[in-house]
DNA sequence: TAATAAACATACAGACTTGACTGTTTCTTT
DNA sequence: AAAGAAACAGTCAAGTCTGTATGTTTATTA
C-alpha cells in the first residue's frame, strides 16, 4: 500500500494528502455523521497529522466546502461510469437505468451527501456553500438521466417522470439509512416503487406492459 | 405570560418543565440540528435553569429518548387533529387526504424528526431508541391513511400507492428542507407529484368494495 | 405550623474540539 | 551542494458541552 514515497513532486504531494483528506471526510462523514466529523478523526483517518490538515484547510469551513466538491465531483464521476453499459431494448433500458440512479443513491458517497444536506438546513454557510454545487450536480443527473433513458431532457413527461423517481429515490433512501439492519427491505420496496415507476418514462419504440396483474 | 405562579400541584410543576423541555428539545433540532442541540440551549430555550433539565433528565440520552416520544406523539396527534373535515366525494377525498400527508411532512416536528432520523444512522443507542418509536408511528400513518383515503390499510394496491406516496414526500421534503429559500418551489413540484399519485389509489372510482378485514 | 421531599438554581470538574503556534522534514531552485 | 519554500508533525490555549455535586425554593404531610 506504500505508494513509493522516496520521491515525490510537491504537486504530488499536495495532491496525494488532499485527496486522502477527503476521502477520509466523505468516510467520516458516511460513518460518523456531520457533528461526528471533528478534524482530529479526519486526520487520523486520512492517515496525516493535525498540523497536514491545517495545512491545507485552515479552517474547518474550507475542508467542509472542499469535501462538498470532492462529493459532487465523485457522486458525478460514479454516475458517468455507471453509465457505460446500458441494454439497447428501449423497457430494459429504463429499468436499468432506474437502477443506475437507485444505487447513486446508495453508498458512502450518498450517505456523505446527505449528512451534508441536513447540516446545511441550519447553517447558512454550509447551506451557500452546498446550493450552486448541488444545483450543478442536480442538472448534471438531469443530463446524464437523459442519456440513460434515451430522452430529451426537455421533454415535460420525461422531466416530470424523473423528477418524481428522484424525489422517490431520495426518500426511500432516507429510510432505508434509518432502518440500517435489514438492507433487504428496502431493497424490496425500491423494486416496487421501480416497478411503477417505469411505466411512467415515455418509451419511444414499444409501451412496457407489466407482467404482475 | 406568566401562568399562575402561585399555587401549583407538583404534578403540575413536573409536566409543565418537562412539557416546556420537550418543546425546547423540538425547537432546538428544527433550528439548530441535532448537534447544535445542546443542554444549556435547550435550558434557555425552555426558560429553565440546567440544573432543572439535569433534575427531569439526568443524562442526553435519556432527553431524547423522551424526545422521540414527544415528537412521534405530535405527529401523530397533528395527523389526527388535521383528519377532522375530509370532503366526502372520493376523489376529493384522495386528494384532500395526499395533502394532508403532505403538511404533516413539513414543520417543525418534522424538521426535527428528520434530524433524528439522520442522526439515528450513525448512533445505534439512538437507532434502537427510534426504531420502535418510529415503526408505531408508521403503523399509525397507514392506518390513519386508511380512514383519510376510505379504504382498507391491507389492500395492496393502496399499500403500495400510500408507500410510493410516503417516498415521494419524504424525498421531496427532504430537497424542499435543503432550498430554504424558495418553498414555492417544493410546493409547485409537490403538487405535481400530487396529481400524478391521485391516479393510483383505488378509491378514486371506488373499483372494489373489500369484505374481509 | 414544622418537617420532609420534590423541584429548581448555581457552581464546578473532566473531556473534547478548534484554531494557532513552533519546529522538522522534504522538495525545488540556483 | 546550499538556500529557500512548501509540506508536515506535535503541542498549547481558549471555548464549549456533559455530568455531577451542592445549595435554595416550593409543595405536601403530619
Amino acid at each position: 500500500m506504500t505508494p513509493a514515497t522516496h520521491h515525490r513532486t510537491q504537486e504530488q504531494r499536495r495532491s496525494e494528502t488532499r485527496g486522502a483528506i477527503l476521502d477520509a471526510t466523505v468516510t467520516a462523514l458516511a460513518q460518523h455523521g456531520y457533528a461526528g466529523t471533528t478534524t482530529p478523526l479526519i486526520a487520523e483517518l486520512a492517515g496525516v497529522s493535525r498540523g497536514a490538515q491545517a495545512h491545507h484547510f485552515p479552517t474547518k469551513a474550507d475542508l467542509v466546502a472542499a469535501a462538498i466538491q470532492h462529493v459532487a465531483g465523485c457522486r458525478a464521476e460514479q454516475l458517468l461510469r455507471e453509465l457505460g453499459d446500458l441494454p439497447s431494448n428501449p423497457a430494459e433500458r429504463v429499468r436499468v437505468a432506474l437502477e443506475v440512479l437507485w444505487h447513486s443513491h446508495r453508498g458512502p458517497l450518498f450517505e456523505a451527501a446527505m449528512e451534508l444536506w441536513v447540516a446545511a438546513r441550519t447553517d447558512t454557510e454550509l447551506r451557500q456553500a452546498l446550493a450552486e454545487t448541488e444545483s450543478d450536480l442536480i442538472r448534471g443527473i438531469r443530463f446524464y438521466s437523459a442519456a440513460l433513458f434515451g430522452s430529451d431532457p426537455e421533454e415535460p413527461r420525461f422531466a416530470r417522470a424523473l423528477d418524481l423517481a428522484l424525489a422517490t429515490i431520495r426518500g426511500t433512501a432516507l429510510m432505508a439509512n434509518l432502518a440500517g439492519d435489514d438492507p433487504s427491505q428496502a431493497e424490496r420496496e425500491w423494486l416496487r416503487h421501480r416497478d411503477h415507476l417505469q411505466t411512467l418514462f415515455p418509451t419511444t419504440e414499444q409501451p412496457s406492459r407489466s407482467t404482475a396483474p
